[in-house]
DNA sequence: AACTTTTAGGTGTATACACACCCAAATGAA
DNA sequence: TTCATTTGGGTGTGTATACACCTAAAAGTT
């Protein structure tokens, strides 16, 4: 075993994808830094809105997301009221749904939301949502 | 602010590369998991080979990643003996290098990263590697 | 009805990540 | 030589992530 074996691994593709999500998830949340909401929680809003109430299940799902991740991820926005829950006739369901302070907030970081996004597509050109999101369904 | 103001938020550059991030480590981590060592750490490792000794700036600047998360990050190699510290000349400067026990553990995972790189690097084609490294780049 | 299996969801534990802030050593200025 | 500044590095805190395992409710089986 020689050290020149391991050359090749600073091509590694895991370690590239993480370096690329760590630099623009920083782009992003200094954009939305005044918000006080982090991108991942701002999405998780935006996707509630749309969605109107979801189980934990389907969002997860929607969101290419560990359940217990998101069952984790939305504490936060549970403690700051931005986030309800409710059972629905399936009593193991459980229903969240963004709140009137949650939408609130939402639309407080839209137009910070919007800067970074514009900015990062401009950087990264028209094919990069298509590529990564291929990236996210080839894994 | 009307709900169908969000709809776009469903292309977020920063959630589609965090989601990709985590497909593509779910599926290098699934391949190391006999190793005991997570794709992180196995770059890491790998660095270390190559590079030889590392002060902690040098590492984070060349892997792309906050210093106070490579300090963190280096904590689990640190107590399984992956990873030895010194002190040079100046006593402010941490220097970092792999151990021999470190060396075997990269060198047992070695194929199985070899297995998950060929297949990601199959199924994302030939120009993914470089377009993440522009995304890291660019934002 | 009683039992088994499936399904929805949470916890325990550990890593990964980064910002704000802190300390100590080296360097530079007076 | 003091003293300010810069530089290397760590901690506190909080979010993000996921696997193994657990509980309870629904659905299916007999």
């Amino acid at each position: 075993m020689n050290d020149t074996d391991f050359r090749d691994c600073q091509d590694c593709l895991c370690f590239a994808a993480r370096r690329a999500a760590r630099s623009i998830t920083q782009h992003y949340d200094r954009q939305l830094r005044g918000s006080g909401l982090r991108t991942t929680q701002f999405t998780l809003l935006s996707y509630l809105i749309i969605a109107g109430h979801s189980s934990v299940n389907a969002a997860a799902e929607y969101l290419g997301m560990e359940r217990t991740t998101l069952t984790r991820n939305l504490r936060p926005l549970l403690a700051l009221d931005y986030v309800a829950v409710a059972s629905g006739d399936d009593r193991r369901v459980k229903l969240i749904a963004i709140t009137a302070r949650g939408r609130e907030a939402a639309a407080a970081a839209l137009p910070q939301w919007r800067k970074a996004q514009r900015a990062m597509s401009k950087r990264l050109g028209p094919s990069a949502f298509r590529e990564l999101a291929a990236m996210a369904a080839a894994a």
